[in-house]
DNA sequence: TAGATTGTTAATCGATTAACAATC
DNA sequence: TAGATTGTTAATCGATTAACAATC
């Protein structure tokens, strides 16, 4: 096992990685060869046991690897073993589609409370929540350690609710907002939906 | 200007580009040099100059680059100058966010028609929209040109209609299914939420 | 044992940064 | 002209692939 740091590329295969084992064990798969693995992600067996190398040895010669064992230490790795909890900020479409639809539980994590600037939704049921004025954001950082803020507000706003969850002491921010937001050593990941578009246009283009 | 191939990073760094020089754009900046644009985005100046090189001279030395010419060599090179199109399929909680709040003509693309299997939506309109029954899928792309297909549809049908939408010629996919699916020479653009929000859980835990 | 496949070292490939002549 | 900044070449750094001894 080799103890260099982790770079950026490696850990975002990791969900994909989890995402090829978790299908191969409900499928019941017992066993998989770093070759097998690679063919059903798109990449090469090398690659799959050099990225594997940075945080264990989860395999046997000869054998392969434990889909179950391999699954779950993939888990671990990514914190998966500790829910994280998180609040949202914007309760507007996408704001709610999230609270709604996404699978927070699954990828361990839980939504603990929602806020809005708007009076007309705040006091207000959405799903099993409701609605806080985000006057109260502050004072329930403090009582409760949140660990990431969701963005899903007006890019006006980004920056100012950014700066309220970095105060309240939030790790993670995971901004919908389309717009670049300083969050100090704070981390932020990004889902830029415009971006990706852009991108896939240029793509098609050429 | 070097004529090698252009690479992914830099690909996917052109919006970046565009949402700086847009920005800058809009707050009447005349002019801007390589480092100052750095700063802006987060990057080094020599980063820049050499991703811009791929495509050509934008620059005047001890001038640096104007904005408005450079934002819009910016938008030729994504090929933003013209317009394309686009079918929505699954008109869900994230289809109808897509198709009442996403800018499409912001970034170049247009909204031609929207999809479902849903006989209760079928019929309906939706935003300025009429959903039409998935049958009419095939019949609509032989008949209209269309550029891109969005996949906001259940993950156990995303493969059948990234199929369907092969079949009928699109260039490219924009999959919001948090699955891999195959579709060829088709070019597949993800938004994996999941995928997202398990890369920040890791970051934040080490 | 023989075959298969790991973990790791070395080789290659690609991306980023540094440096600087050219020139506005 | 003098100062600033480009575009490009060369140097460095990092990521991927290939190869293979170790071993189940």
């Amino acid at each position: 096992m080799k103890k260099r740091k982790i770079s950026n590329v490696i850990i975002r295969r990791l969900p994909r990685y989890y995402r090829a084992l978790d299908l191969l064990y409900r499928n019941n798969t017992e066993r998989v060869s770093s070759s097998e693995l690679g063919n059903l992600m798109g990449v090469t067996a090398s690659q799959i046991r050099q990225d594997l190398s940075c945080f264990g040895e989860f395999g046997q010669q000869g054998y392969g690897y434990r889909v179950d064992h391999l699954r779950l230490a993939v888990r671990r790795i990514m914190g998966m073993e500790k829910q994280k909890s998180t609040v949202l900020l914007g309760v507007g479409n996408l704001g709610r589609v999230l609270l709604m639809n996404f699978p927070f539980e699954e990828n361990a994590f839980s939504l603990d409370a929602v806020f809005d600037t708007d009076p007309v939704v705040i006091g207000k049921k959405v799903g099993r929540w409701t609605v806080r004025g985000v006057e109260e954001l502050e004072a329930f950082l403090m009582e409760n350690s949140v660990d990431v803020g969701i963005l899903t507000v007006p890019k006006a706003s980004a920056q100012e609710m950014t700066d309220s969850l970095v105060k309240g002491g939030v790790r993670g921010i995971w901004n919908f907002t389309n717009t670049e937001v300083s969050a100090g050593e704070t981390i932020v990941e990004n889902i830029h939906f415009s971006d990706s578009l852009l991108t896939l246009g240029y793509l098609i283009s050429t």
